[in-house]
DNA sequence: CGGTAGCGGATGTCCCATGTCCCCTGAGCG
DNA sequence: CGCTCAGGGGACATGGGACATCCGCTACCG
């Protein structure tokens, strides 16, 4: 029995504790009205105010920098982070790498929510599209078709070319889960070997979505990409059938 | 220069190394082929497998653990965890909790994004519905009205029925991430207090929903839900304003 | 035969020492 | 007078050890 002990205090479950420990952080920065870009207290001071080792400390700050909330910088601090979803991709890339063992399906489930997402908005994309937007988008799509042609592998320009297309609605919370889904798929891409692809193809089926875009047809620009996700689907089956 | 030390290994940035760590567990699990609920090696045989230090190990299985990527069971093991996307929501409702208080663009964005994925996916998922389904759907609504005739909040019977509505899709990720959007929604609706709203205009929104599934009729159902979200979002607009 | 206390192993927390990195400052130079 | 770069100091990174806590299993005792 700990007499002058003072913290005994309330012990929980571990797995508790490290959570509340995260929220102390964040509500600690939401209390000081921090803004992103903004020091954080120093690893020493934080043990202090929170009252936890400094090990223990670290392991919730290390969770934090893999959520995006905070930015640890070696030799100079802790920041406030701007938005960052690498964390979220990577545990996205394991489960789905999990699940190509078996039969795809998470890869799949992830390949609908994309076209969900692109599909569903890909008119409302259109209503704010400027004549600017869409010329960056028509160069992705001949970066494309010159490395088609050329016999090589154009996964940045793809990923380049989805990204201008939702560029004007100005969402970044969109365009960081697009990017997500993109590092995956990139990452079951070369997994599953996938140098079978039709690169020409590929490379037209983009061209047919940039010109009902630029055609102002969003019916036609929502079908062209959904076939060019059929595609990826066939790919995923493909793969986990081999 | 360190003349006789054997481990000067290739000094990369602390982030690369603490990256490279956690890709250096993921690949040990999926060489071993271990499936969720398989036990991982203790920490001790993973320090001397990778080469690293405890504490730094336990900085990385803390954050494979945030992202659900394995499960610590104090004083029992580590195992190769379920899906998990609790620690996304974490740092999702930190971003929007940090946005309300400037213009609450990440809110907003939020609920973009989740209306793209109900809006676009509804259709899919009436092809697929079943007559049970479609009454568990019923009986969300029916909970609702109930409670908002006592003058009840139904934040529960709400998050089920837009669960309920996407069931028949069979697609876990999808489920997560709208269970993720909800968490986030709940906790700014609880922030903003919005004690104001009107419970019976709610429910009958839910209500026409419903109607419009249980006809079949994708359009409506898609329309209708467009309406419940513009209702959240101009909610989200006045609190910010206030 | 059943319940329970003890044991072994694994994780949780913490401290300390040392290495590494980065920004800031000030002296020196053009 | 302004620019450049080496050094200082502060802060984070890493590793190791000690002790606390927890869990499941087993062997002992009633």
């Amino acid at each position: 029995m700990p007499s002058s002990n003072i913290v005994p205090p309330a012990r929980f479950s571990a797995q508790a504790r490290l959570r509340a420990l995260q929220s102390d952080i964040m509500e600690l920065i939401l209390d000081r009205e921090l803004e992103p870009g903004d020091a954080l207290p120093t690893e020493n001071e934080l043990c202090i105010a929170l009252g936890v080792g400094r090990n223990t400390l670290r392991e919730s700050l290390k969770v934090l920098q893999a959520l995006g909330v905070i930015e640890i910088r070696h030799g100079f601090g802790m920041f406030v982070a701007p938005s960052n979803f690498e964390a979220l991709a990577d545990g996205l890339i394991f489960r789905a790498r999990l699940s190509l063992r078996h039969h795809g399906l998470e890869a799949l489930q992830l390949v609908d929510v994309r076209q969900a997402l692109e599909s569903g908005l890909i008119g409302s994309s259109m209503d704010l599209i400027t004549a600017e937007q869409l010329a960056g988008i028509e160069e992705s799509v001949v970066r494309m078709e010159e490395l088609a042609a050329a016999g090589e592998s154009f996964v940045d320009a793809d990923s380049d070319f989805h990204s201008r297309l939702f560029e004007p609605l100005n969402n970044e919370l969109l365009l960081n889960l697009l990017g997500v889904f993109w590092k995956v798929y990139r990452r079951i891409h070369t997994e599953t070997g996938a140098g079978a692809e039709d690169l020409a193809a590929v490379a037209a089926l983009h061209r047919n979505v940039y010109t009902a875009v630029a055609a102002g047809d969003k019916a036609r620009a929502a079908q062209e990409l959904t076939r060019h996700f059929d595609g990826i689907r066939r790919r995923i089956s493909d793969a986990v059938a081999e």
